[in-house]
Parts: C-alpha cells; structure tokens; sequence
RNA sequence: UCCUCAGUAGCUCAAUGGCAGAGCACUCGGCUGUUAACCGAGGGGUUACUGGUUCGAGUCCAGUCUGGGGAGCCA
C-alpha cells in the first residue's frame, strides 16, 4: 500500500508501475465508459485523480454511482498527464468499496460557510481548509518542541489539576468529586472541601509558569506545553474555554533575554512550518489570507520592534482623536491601540515594555522607578497579544510587599516564596498562546477553527 | 457579560404586509478526457421557538433560543 504523498513527492519511482492506494472519494465525476475520481487518503494535503473505464472494471456501473465520501481501495498504474491540470493520474485496474456514505453526507464538493462546518466537527477535517489546519498544528507543535530541545531546555509537564488560584488570572473551572445535589458543609454552613477529593478546593489550570518558574531553578531552562483552561464568559474569536500555551521559563536571564527567546521561537516555528508544509502554506495564501506568505516572510527576516508602555502611550496620546478610549498613563492599551501600534505604527510584530505595576501581575519584577514592572508583551498584526511575559520578581521582601498590598496571604504562597529564600536568581519566562500562533500562521480568523474540537461558552457537543 | 447583525429547502442565499423561489447538493436519464465537468427532468419547506398586531405575517411588535461580528477579560 502506498500514499498519495508518496507519489507527490517521489513520483519518478512509481511512474508505469501499479500501485495500491485507499482513500475517501472527495468527488466523481463520469460519463457513460469512463470517469474521474479526486481521491485523498489523509497523508498528504493534494487529491490523486483516478481514471476508472467501463472496459477495465466489471463494477463500472457501481463505481460510477459512488457519492462523496466513500472509502474505496484503488489498485492501479500511475502515469505522467503532461498536458493536463494534474500532474500525473491513477488508471485503475480494479477498484474496491471499503465503505459507502450515501447521499445525506454533509460535505458537497464546494465551499461550506465556517459557521456550518464547526456544527459538524467530527467531519470537517475531511475539508481542504481543515485538512491544511490541522497538519499546520501539528508541525507547529512539533517545531515548538524540536526549537526547545535543540537549547537543552527541559520539557516539564506541570500540573492540570491545581490546588492555587495562583495568578487571580480569570475564573477557572472547578474540579471536585461531589455529589452536587448534596455537598457537605461545615458548622458554619460553608462549603467542606475537606470532604472533597482532594481535602482542599481544586481547579483547571490557569497557567504552569509558577510550578514551571520550580523546575527553572533546578534545570535553569525549561518549558511547558499543553493544556490551558478559563472559565471566563469570553465570546470572541480570540478566546476559548480550553486551550494549549507554551510557557518558557528561564533562571539567570532577565526581560531582554526573555525577549530574544520569543523572538527566536517565532522565528523558528514560523520558518519551520514554511519548509515542511508549502503546499497547506500555499492554500493559505490563495484562499483564507491573500498576504499571509508576504507578511510571513516578513516575520521571519525582521527584526521585532521593541518599545516602552511609556513611549508607546506618548506615541497614541497623539492619536487619541482616531480612537474610541483615549490612552492615558496607568491604563491599560485596548485593542484598537494595540493594532494601531502593530499595524499602523510598526507593520510588524512589536514588543511593549515596563507596564504599569497596577495593571499587570503580583509575580513581575518591579522596575527602578517603582512605577513599572519588567514585563513584555508580544503584539502582532491581525491577531493582538500573542505572547505575554516578564521578568519575576526575585527579591523576597519585595514580592512579599507585593502580595500584602494586593490582600493576598503570603502562607498561600509559601512554596513559590521558597524560591526566592533557597539560591533566588533573577529569571524570566512567557506564555505563546499557542491558537494564536496557529492562527497568525495560517491566516485564519477564528480560534474555534484552529481547535479539533473547540470548548466555548455554551459549546462542547463533540 | 455588554453592543450590534442575523436565523427561509441538505448548503449558500432571494422574496414591496398579498400564490414559498434560485443556484449548488440529492434522485433518474443522457454524454468518449473531465478538473467545484456538462445537458435534460424530478423530489425536497413547522420560514429558529412562543405569543401579539392585522382581513392577511417569512416580512411588523414583544420575549426566548442559537449563531456571526465588535468590546471587556486574556493567551
């Protein structure tokens, strides 16, 4: 048995012999002796073209009725088609019906709305876009891991059931073995999570940086990559309720090394998938986003820009009549100011730095200035935030300031403040969200598209 | 959660308050090199749901549900 694959890339070896390949018929179409299948087996992005003729297959009247979608094992010889669309063809020897779809199959071979395929997820991989999606995500990740590895950085898998409500980052889903019809409660009437599984009350993660920011400072350069959750009610096509991120951390480096790493990862992945899947790459370009190869390459060959959340503000105050929420000093950038820095004022990926302490996180290094803390985030064109960082705060008594000025209890966070007791050292991690990386890359707009099967408010069917 | 737009055949969409329509798909027939093949015929509807206005509602009004886009939260 051989794969479509095979014959796209070696098609020399195969020319004038015969061959067998199984696959799903994408379409049929035929006239009273002979016909035309466009079959794709899953290996390779590109349909074969069967040629099927009355004289050649006893079965000719059933194969010429086979509907889209039927799985069928097709023996053959495969030859050069010079002067035609394709370039080469299956003449078929004997074709065999694995099995059939009949007529209500969803998929028709022309363009379905988004919308319709994601009511039919479990089919729509078998659609071209999905089809160059989901082998896009799949090279992605492995780039993610083949750029760490190559570093010597460590592959940690941190926890995704967590007993902290670390960051204060969001809702988060609960996790608990109770009957909810019947929870156990204390004397005072509250909620016993003694009882519960766990002893304690439990979640879905949030993040793995803070366990990962552990393991850090032991094998200095680590990362983690998998599964994320949120329980915000966030209805947008940048967000959902499950997703995977990349989270880098590193001891002995501070903000600009932390800044190079993501730079150098962008740059990595996104030339990676452009060499290992240029006919998905390709698609992309021709059917979802008419620039994305253009503005690829320019990722890949510029150099990010780099600004401060202070010159960044200057630079919008000037602007403020062309926006909605007029920037000031001390607020956080809205969209419509983000793009406006990504794509108006830069046209490329641009870091911005040193946000104010009051709109970013307890765990961020506090600048000199006392106003601003060492954090970086990732903008890019199209997509927004793609990347949020920082360099953590190593320093005990300051951390421990932190934590008591927001209302938190430095005993909730005994262990992470272990790490600053025993062999602190000043380092920094960031979180890639991964969906955002997919859809940058590929163009697409709508992270439900770029998730097999996306978790959404109201939507987990499949 | 807020703002906004939409929901009509399997899909994509038309239809001035007055007979429910097209293209594609599907079924049947035809066709000797097709490329989302082509030609002919046919079947296919609780107009998202509930209520209201009206002689008459796909169309107007109210509510609900679902989906899209935008915002917030963020990755």
């Amino acid at each position: 048995m051989k794969t479509i694959k095979e014959m796209y890339r070696q098609p020399g070896e195969y020319f004038g012999k015969t061959i067998s390949l199984c696959g799903w018929i994408r379409s049929n179409r035929n006239s009273k002796a002979f016909g035309f299948i466009e079959l794709n087996d899953g290996s390779f992005f590109k349909n074969i073209q069967i040629v099927f003729e009355e004289e050649k297959l006893e079965n000719y009247k059933e194969i010429a009725r086979l509907g889209v979608g039927t799985a069928i094992l097709v023996k053959g010889v495969l030859v050069e088609t010079p002067n035609a669309k394709q370039p080469f063809e299956i003449k078929a020897e004997s074709i065999q019906v694995e099995g059939h779809s009949p007529s209500d199959y969803p998929l028709q071979k022309k363009r379905h709305s988004f919308e319709f395929l994601r009511t039919i997820a479990h089919l729509r991989p078998r659609t071209n876009t999905f089809s160059a999606v989901f082998r896009v995500r799949s090279l992605l990740s492995y780039a993610i891991h083949k750029f760490f590895q190559e570093r010597d950085f460590v592959y940690v898998h941190t926890p995704i059931i967590t007993g902290s409500d670390a960051e204060g980052a969001g809702e988060m889903f609960q996790v608990t073995t109770f009957d909810l019809k019947n929870v156990p409660v204390t004397e005072e009437g509250r909620i016993d999570y003694k009882e519960d599984f766990f002893g304690r009350e439990t979640n879905l993660t949030v993040s793995g940086q803070l366990n990962a920011e552990a393991y850090a400072l032991a094998f200095r350069n680590v990362y983690t990559f998998g599964p994320t959750f949120r329980a915000e009610n966030s209805n947008t096509a940048r967000h959902a309720a499950e997703f995977w991120m990349i989270e880098p951390e590193m001891a002995f480096a501070d903000l600009n090394d932390d800044m190079i790493l993501a730079e150098d990862m962008i740059k990595y992945i996104f030339d990676y998938v452009l060499q290992h899947a240029p006919e998905e790459m390709e698609f992309f370009n021709n059917y979802i986003d008419k620039g994305l190869l253009e503005r690829l390459d320019n990722v890949v060959q510029s150099e990010f820009g780099r600004i401060t959340y202070t010159e960044a503000v200057e630079i919008l105050k000037k602007n403020n009549d062309k926006f909605d929420y007029k920037v000031e000093w001390g607020t956080d950038l809205q969209t419509e100011h983000e793009r406006y820095l990504t794509e108006k004022i830069f046209n490329k990926p641009v870091f911005v730095t040193d946000y104010p302490k009051e709109i970013k996180a307890f765990y961020m290094r506090l600048n000199d200035d006392g106003k601003t803390v060492a954090a970086m985030d990732l903008l890019v064109p199209g997509i927004g935030e793609i990347i949020g960082g920082s360099q953590r705060e190593d320093r005990l008594d300051v951390l421990d300031t932190r934590i008591r000025g927001l209302g938190m209890r430095e005993e909730d966070y005994w262990w992470y403040r272990d790490l600053r007791k025993y062999g602190g050292t000043r380092h920094a991690g960031f979180g890639l969200g991964f969906e955002r990386a997919i859809m940058y890359m590929t163009g697409m707009s709508n992270i439900r598209d770029v998730i097999p099967f996306p978790r959404t408010p109201r939507s987990a069917e499949f």
